[in-house]
RNA sequence: CGCGGGGUAGAGCAGUUGGUAGCUCGUCGGGCUCAUAACCCGGAGGUCGGAGGUUCAAGUCCUCCUCCCGCAACCA
C-alpha cells in the first residue's frame, strides 16, 4: 500500500463520428503518463470515456432513425476497440449516458442551485425560427441568423444561468499566477479574450433538445454540456453517487489533457464549476495542439483524415504511438505526413533501436552461443556508456512530470545513438577474432545489453507491446523494472539471449506512400459518396418557382478590405445596379470577374457582410476547397430570369 | 489600430536570466562490416524576416515595418 496515487484523464470525447487519429493525440499521451506513473510505482486512475448528450447527437440518430442510445452506443463500441488496438491500458470508462452519471449531474446541478450560483432566468435572446436556434448579440450578423440570414425575433426562452462571473478574479490569478495552465503562454489569450472583458453568466440548460439530463426539479430542462460533461472527471471517481468511492483518494486530478479547442471550459469553466463546488482545483492542464496534415487542420471534406486503424496494422501499434509522441510538441501544432511519419519509424524505430538489439543479440549469439561467459575486462568507452545510460531515467522522470513526453522520448534515444556509437567504438567484431579478448568482448556486449535494457524498460510506457519482446529478445524479463532502471550489473553475467524478429521492419519509403495515398483516394471516394447520399428532401416545383434566377453582368468588383474571403460586386440585373458580397476572393481576382455575365438569386433578402449590404448571391459550385462561379455565355441577356 | 502566436542552414524545430548559433532529417565525403543496405565520424550549408536603437557585447532587450498562422468576424 502506497499513498502516492495520480489521477489523469482525457476529454471525454464527443461521438458524432468514428475516432481519428486526433483522438489516438491525447489518448495515447495519457496512457504513456498513466502507465510510466504506475510503473513508477504510484496507484494510478486513468480515465476516459464519450461525452453522449446533445443536440447534434439526437439529430444523427434521427436520420439514422434510431433512438441516440443506439446511436453512441454503436460509436462508443468503435472508440472501446481503437484503444484496445492501441493499447490504451485506461482504469475507467465513463459514458455521460452512464446512470451514476447522471445522478451525479443532478445533484451538483441541485447544489449549485440551492448555493444561488445558479439561477432561473430568461434566456433574452435572439431566435431565428425556422432553425430553432438562438444566437447571442455577438453571433448575430447585421441583426439577423447567422446560419440563414433570416429575421430573427426577440424570444424569451426560460434557462439556468451559472454566475460564473463570481470567479473572474480567482479565474484570472489560477491561469496567470499558478501553473495550472500547461503552457502557460495560453493564459494571456484566454484572460484578453474572455475574462478581462467579463464573463457572462454562462446559460447552463436548455428546453429545446431532450437528449440530455434533466434538471430533476425543472424536468422541462436538460443540463446543457458544461455541467454535464465536466462533472465526469468527479462523477467516475463517485463524487455524489454509490457506484464509485474513489473520490477522496483521487481528486483532485493531477492532469486533465486536452487539445486546444477545448482548453477555454477546461481552463474557465470548470475551475469555476469546482470553485463554485468548493472543491479542491486540478492540478495541472496540459493542453496540446492539433495534429495537422501537410500543414492543414484534418477534416473530413479534404479527405485527410488520418485513419489510425489503418496506419496500425500497417506498422503496429507502438510505431503509431511513438511517432503520436515524438511529435507532438505541448501547445504546438504538429504536423502529421505519411512521410515524416515513414521517415520517422525508419530513423529511430527500425534503424536506431531495432537494429541496435538486432546487432548485439546476434553478436551475442555469434561469439558465445546465445550465453555469455563470466570473465570481464573493463575497458575505455565503458565508463562514458555507463554514466549516459544510468543518468536518463532522472530526466525521463522529469519530462514525464511535466507532460514533455517528445523530450522524455529524445532522452531515451540519446542512450540508443551512444550505445550504437558504442559498438563501434569498441569493435567487438574484432574481439572475436581473438579468444584471448573473450573477456573483453563479453563485457562490450553485457555493457550493450544493460543499456538495452534500460532502454526498453523506460520504453515500456511508450511502447507497451514492443518492449516485452526486447525483454525477452535480452534475457530481461525478470529484470526490467523501473527500480532497475538506474542501476547497472543488473542482468546476470551468463544471461542468456533469443534471437527474434525485427522489431521494427523497415519501410519502404516510395512504396508505401503510394500505398496510402491510394487510401486515401478511397476514402474520398466513400466522402463523396456519402454527400450524394445525404442528398436534400424532394421538393415541389412552386417552391423552386420561389428562387427568382436572373442573369447579371459585373460592371464592378473589389475587395472588401476588412474581409479575407469577399468581393464586392457591383451588378447590373437587367432593371438597375445592385451590390452583392460573395465569398470568392481566395479563387478569383476581380478582373477574372469584371465583364463576365452570372446567374444572380435575385430575390434574397439583403444582408450586411463586413459592412457591406449584398443584395442577393451569385451562383458558384463548389467541391471541397475549389469553387467555381457559374459564368453564362456573353449572348445571354442580362436580366432575363433563369428557370 | 480586435486578441494571440510565429518568421533561426534544403525541410522540421531548440535556443533559459544578452557573451563563440545548436538538434533531427536530408545532402556530400570518409570509416566499419556485428546488424533491419542499418551503424560511426567529418564537411558543406544561416548577414537568426527587414530597418533602426540600447549595450563593450543582441537570435536573445526597445521602436517601427513586413509576411505567415490561429481565435474572433466573415464565406447570401
Amino acid at each position: 500500500m502506497c499513498d502516492k496515487k495520480f489521477y489523469i484523464t482525457t476529454p471525454i470525447y464527443y461521438p458524432s463520428g468514428n475516432p481519428h487519429i486526433g483522438h489516438c493525440y491525447t489518448t495515447v499521451a495519457c496512457d504513456s503518463i498513466a502507465r510510466y506513473k504506475r510503473m513508477q510505482g504510484y496507484d494510478v486512475m486513468f480515465l476516459t470515456g464519450t461525452d453522449e448528450h446533445g443536440q447534434k447527437i439526437e439529430q444523427k440518430a434521427m436520420e439514422k432513425g434510431i433512438t441516440p442510445k443506439q446511436y453512441v452506443d454503436e460509436i462508443v463500441e468503435v472508440f472501446k476497440e481503437l484503444w484496445s488496438f492501441m493499447n490504451i491500458s485506461y482504469d475507467r470508462y465513463i459514458r455521460t449516458t452512464d446512470d451514476y452519471h447522471i445522478e451525479t449531474v443532478q445533484k451538483i446541478f441541485k447544489a449549485l442551485y440551492d448555493k444561488g450560483y445558479i439561477y432561473k432566468g430568461e434566456y433574452s435572446g435572439k431566435y431565428c425560427t425556422p432553425c430553432e436556434s438562438f444566437w447571442t448579440q455577438s453571433q448575430l450578423v447585421d441583426g439577423k441568423c447567422p446560419d440563414c440570414g433570416r429575421e430573427v425575433i426577440e424570444a424569451k426562452e426560460e434557462a439556468y444561468f451559472f454566475r460564473i462571473s463570481d470567479f473572474s478574479e480567482r479565474l484570472e490569478k489560477l491561469l496567470t499566477e499558478t501553473d495550472y495552465l500547461r503552457p502557460k503562454t495560453r493564459a494571456v489569450e484566454l484572460v484578453n479574450n474572455f475574462i478581462k472583458p467579463g464573463l457572462e453568466d454562462l446559460c447552463v440548460s436548455r428546453t429545446s433538445f431532450k437528449w440530455g439530463i434533466p434538471v430533476t426539479f425543472d424536468t422541462n430542462h436538460v443540463v446543457y454540456v458544461w455541467i454535464d460533461a465536466l462533472s465526469n472527471y468527479i462523477s467516475a471517481l463517485g463524487y455524489e453517487n454509490e457506484t464509485y468511492n474513489d473520490y477522496n483518494k483521487f481528486w483532485p486530478a493531477d492532469v486533465h489533457m486536452v487539445a486546444k479547442d477545448i482548453m477555454r471550459f477546461h481552463a474557465i469553466i470548470w475551475p469555476a464549476m469546482l470553485m463554485a463546488l468548493d472543491l479542491p482545483l486540478p492540478k495541472h492542464l496540459a493542453v496540446h495542439g492539433w495534429i495537422t496534415f501537410n500543414g492543414q487542420k484534418m477534416s473530413k471534406s479534404l479527405g485527410n483524415v488520418v485513419d489510425p486503424f489503418i496506419l496500425g496494422k500497417r506498422y503496429g501499434a507502438d510505431a503509431i504511438r511513438y511517432h503520436i509522441m515524438r511529435e507532438m510538441a505541448l501547445g504546438a501544432d504538429s504536423s502529421f505526413s505519411n512521410e515524416i511519419m515513414i521517415n520517422r519509424i525508419n530513423s529511430d524505430l527500425a534503424n536506431g533501436l531495432g537494429n541496435l538489439v538486432s546487432r548485439t543479440v546476434a553478436m551475442v549469439d555469434k561469439y558465445f552461443g546465445g550465453t555469455l561467459s563470466t570473465e570481464r575486462k573493463e575497458g575505455e568507452f565503458d565508463k562514458d556508456l555507463i554514466d549516459t545510460a544510468l543518468s536518463i531515467k532522472a530526466n525521463v522522470d522529469n519530462f514525464v512530470d511535466e507532460t514533455q513526453l517528445n523530450n522524455a522520448l529524445a532522452e531515451i534515444f540519446k542512450l540508443v545513438q551512444r550505445a550504437n556509437k558504442y559498438i563501434d567504438e569498441t569493435t567487438p567484431w574484432v574481439l572475436g577474432k581473438d579468444e584471448s579478448k573473450k573477456a573483453r568482448l563479453a563485457t562490450v556486449l553485457y555493457n550493450l545489453l544493460e543499456s538495452i535494457r534500460i532502454i526498453s524498460t523506460l520504453l515500456s510506457a511508450f511502447m507497451p507491446t514492443t518492449m516485452p519482446k526486447i525483454f525477452e529478445q535480452i534475457g530481461a524479463n525478470d529484470f526490467a523494472t523501473y527500480e532497475n532502471a538506474d542501476k547497472w550489473n543488473v542482468l546476470p553475467l551468463d544471461t542468456t539471449v533469443s534471437r527474434g524478429e525485427a522489431l521494427f521492419p523497415r519501410i519502404d519509403v516510395d512504396k508505401e506512400i503510394e500505398e496510402l495515398n491510394a487510401f486515401i483516394k478511397n476514402a474520398e471516394t466513400e466522402v463523396e459518396e456519402d454527400e450524394e447520399d445525404a442528398g436534400l428532401a424532394l421538393i415541389g416545383i412552386e417552391d423552386f418557382a420561389k428562387v427568382e434566377l436572373r442573369v447579371a453582368k459585373i460592371l464592378e468588383c473589389e475587395k472588401i478590405k476588412k474581409s479575407k474571403k469577399l468581393l464586392k460586386l457591383t451588378l447590373d440585373d437587367g432593371k438597375g445596379q445592385r451590390t452583392v458580397a460573395s465569398g470568392i476572393a481566395n479563387y478569383y481576382t476581380p478582373d477574372d470577374l469584371i465583364g463576365k455575365k452570372i446567374v444572380l438569386v435575385a430575390n434574397l433578402k439583403p444582408a450586411k457582410l463586413c459592412g457591406v449590404e449584398s443584395n442577393g448571391m451569385i451562383l458558384a459550385a463548389s467541391y471541397k476547397d475549389e469553387v467555381r462561379v457559374i459564368f453564362v455565355d456573353d449572348e445571354t441577356k442580362t436580366g432575363s430570369r433563369i428557370s
